[in-house]
DNA sequence: CCACACATGTAATGTGTTACATGATTAT
DNA sequence: ATAATCATGTAACACATTACATGTGTGG
């Protein structure tokens, strides 16, 4: 279901095509919250529009349809973000292999939280960057562009992700020495 | 294929049946990284049995079958683990939702954001007691477990959600307040 | 004229959820 | 006895990925 109101939330922003909607995906959304590929997209668009939730409101060269969103899309879509499940559908295979980490080996283990370490910093740096760039370029008190909210917590998560690297890393060492003092145990 | 190396690793912190690992799932794994019924979880045993990477080890009551990692199944763990892909598959419904806030009104926004604040302050203090108790039981230094690295990791980001919440209420206030003070803006 | 990006679609296969189905053991 | 928990399994359906398939417009 949750595709669907992806959809319809990227519609809300502004119409778009099929095509479009691929790329926003690939480009805003696969790394922090869904993807979903074209042969996806495209049935639940035609899906979308038979319910009336959306509508062609262009067609142009290649076959191109642009798609915008209803007065009803608009107000299913409020309704299913005023009304969040009590589980949260989540699947991070990152976060599972943080999770499975304990399997490996010492070595192994920091092979495994070197570069997540490294990757959560390079990308803390880009996403600070573009931050102050958007900072800047807007005046300030402006309309509240609530882009602004989501790069604020993709900006906070890395900084956990990138910091409880390091104090994992610092953990395994820790446990490895304990370990050669006391090489009876 | 992801279910797969999550079982292969929770057996390979100890030997459990299809019962105990959908408990697992539910328990630990569901609310960050990854989620299975058991009705996926028992097929998926037995063709990791089929393909010699767990074995049944026990026999019990009620037809029970406890698995344990084979060394084979170790392998290819180890191997899975060594090499992440270049893009990792995450589905995040709660993020999903915080992307697509700035469809909603100031007012819905705090409608939504609100209930965040105060459920991830409940899920942090209960995490944090349940890690003071296992602190306190186990003596310092000894063994890496598991459950170790996995509850810090759930701390922090609990914490942040929490910190983020707020941060962003206190923000579309602030907005509120600008545009207010320039009815004409 | 040719490569690349644009643009859409379906079929086959794989993964995941919900519902259906059954029965044993344990604690009260 | 009886309710709760333990314990496993399959079938139907929904969702998602990969592969197959086709054609157009644009810039070099």
């Amino acid at each position: 279901m949750s595709l669907r109101y992806a959809l319809l939330g990227l519609l809300a922003d502004e119409p778009a095509s099929g095509y479009d909607l691929t790329r926003k995906f690939e480009r805003a959304l696969q790394r922090y919250a869904w993807h979903a590929q074209h042969s996806q997209i495209y049935p639940e668009l035609g899906k979308l529009a038979a319910d009336g939730l959306v509508e062609v409101i262009a067609e142009g060269a290649r076959g191109r349809r642009t798609y915008a969103i209803t007065e009803q899309g608009r107000t299913e879509l409020r309704s299913w973000m005023l009304n969040p499940p009590d589980v949260f559908v989540v699947r991070h295979e990152f976060v599972l292999r943080l999770f499975l980490l304990s399997t490996l080996d010492p070595e192994d283990a920091r092979a495994v939280l070197r570069p997540v370490a490294q990757e959560s910093a390079r990308e803390l740096a880009t996403l600070r960057e573009s931050l102050d760039r958007a900072e800047a370029t807007a005046p300030p008190g402006t309309e509240l562009a609530l882009g602004r909210l989501v790069a604020e917590y993709g900006l906070r998560s890395f900084q956990t992700m990138h910091d409880w690297a390091l104090w994992a890393l610092d953990r395994i060492d820790q446990v490895e020495a304990a370990k050669a003092a006391r090489p009876a145990g």
